[in-house]
DNA sequence: TTCATTTGACCTCG
DNA sequence: CGAGGTCAAATGAA
């Protein structure tokens, strides 16, 4: 409705159109022999992610705000404190920008929401979507944490010292299951990125700051039933916590998203960059959540990645990488020569080649 | 040359 | 003191 402007029916449209394409396309792939079979398969997950996509425009459409860049699942909320690992001090801007936390001293991290995504990447299918939150995240730091298998990458947003934005995540891949990260997101984005902008759509209403309109947005309770039904659409892969979260969080939610640049060579490691990357385009922007629960949901990378949207700039950049994407996705999955892949963004470990995507062999 | 990642050291909190 | 988080020099890629 009101959310819902024409650009947003247009993106519907634009969808549905892509769709329509794509399965022309899949057609025509199906009649020549040369066409290999990822690039079959491709097209087949490209038409459903339009189709969910679609799908999901209609269900959100008349509660939510804005569009987010990517898609962007929020699910349950839950204000833990502790939740994951929150230390103590740290905030990116502790340092950087301490007149920014001029309260008491002790901003520390009650101050800054966090929400937790927990996302699957799917080797086989291609994770493509999965990581791009569609936010540049730059890489500061990784550590092993205590009790965890594999070490925690910690990002901040690119444009933190031109623009001031405080946004920073911290991805780590589940001990149980390396196809799972968690990416636990602090601060929302005041920056406004140029990559992702969006049409401009309607004035965020809800947003106090200054969301892009890109910015995906902490779960709100009245979205939350429509939102449920749109995780069923998604929820096999996703899921998000979040935590620190009072009623109203302006903060953006931003959804999974691996290290934008360094994609390609994380992409190395395990799954394709390229995947890394396009990913979660999908998901127009739900924002799921479950009112108070804290509900998991998983967001499946697979699926998405693989539209584009018409958001303004966004598309350009899904494009390409897919060519892309192609090639390493087939690399990757088949085995064989699959190099040293290693699933986390965060660390370069470097993997048997052997490595398979059972939890067995991580590095820890 | 520029920008991003890597990685060990350092800092702060509990 | 240990753990988590951040800094910053070194390194690498485009």
């Amino acid at each position: 409705m009101e959310n819902m402007g024409d650009w947003e029916q247009k993106t519907l449209v634009n969808e549905l159109t892509l769709g329509r394409e794509l399965a022309r396309q899949l057609q025509i792939h199906l009649n020549v022999p040369s066409s290999s079979r990822e690039t079959r398969e491709m097209l087949v997950q490209k038409i459903q992610a339009s189709y969910e996509k679609a799908l999901s425009m209609l269900n959100l459409s008349s509660s939510i705000t804005e569009p987010n860049p990517r898609g962007s699942v929020a699910i349950g909320l839950s204000e833990s404190p502790h939740s994951l690992s929150g230390s103590p001090r740290s905030e990116d801007s502790d340092r950087d920008f301490k007149d920014l936390d001029p309260k008491d001293g002790s901003r520390k991290r009650k101050g800054t929401p966090r929400w937790t995504q927990q996302v699957r990447v799917s080797p086989a299918m291609g994770l493509e979507g999965s990581l791009d939150d569609g936010f540049s995240w730059r890489k500061y730091g990784q550590k092993g944490i205590l009790g965890a298998k594999y070490p925690r990458g910690y990002y901040r947003c690119t444009h933190r010292i031109v623009q001031g934005c405080l946004a920073t995540k911290q991805v780590q891949r589940s001990d149980e299951d390396p196809t799972i990260f968690d990416i636990t997101y602090r601060g929302r984005h005041t920056c406004t990125q140029a990559s992702h902008m969006l049409p401009p759509s309607q004035p965020l209403e809800n947003q106090e700051r200054i969301n892009t309109g890109m910015e995906p947005q902490p779960p709100q309770q009245n979205l939350q039933q429509q939102s449920q039904d749109l995780l069923l659409n998604y929820r096999s892969g996703l899921k998000v916590i979040t935590e620190g979260l009072d009623s109203h969080q302006q903060s953006v939610i931003p959804p999974f998203h691996f290290p934008s640049a360094s994609n390609v060579k994380v992409e190395n490691q395990v799954f394709p960059p390229s995947m890394v990357e396009k990913s979660f385009m999908g998901n127009y922007s739900p924002s799921f959540l479950s009112p108070s629960t804290s509900g998991t949901h998983y967001f499946s990378a697979s699926s998405s990645g693989m539209y584009q949207y018409s958001f303004g700039g966004n598309q350009n950049f899904r494009t390409s990488a897919e060519s892309e994407l192609t090639d390493k996705i087939s690399a990757a999955t088949s085995t064989t020569d699959s190099p040293t892949v290693g699933l986390d963004p965060f660390s370069n470990v470097e993997f048997d080649p052997n490595f398979t995507f059972d939890n067995s062999g991580f590095l820890s």
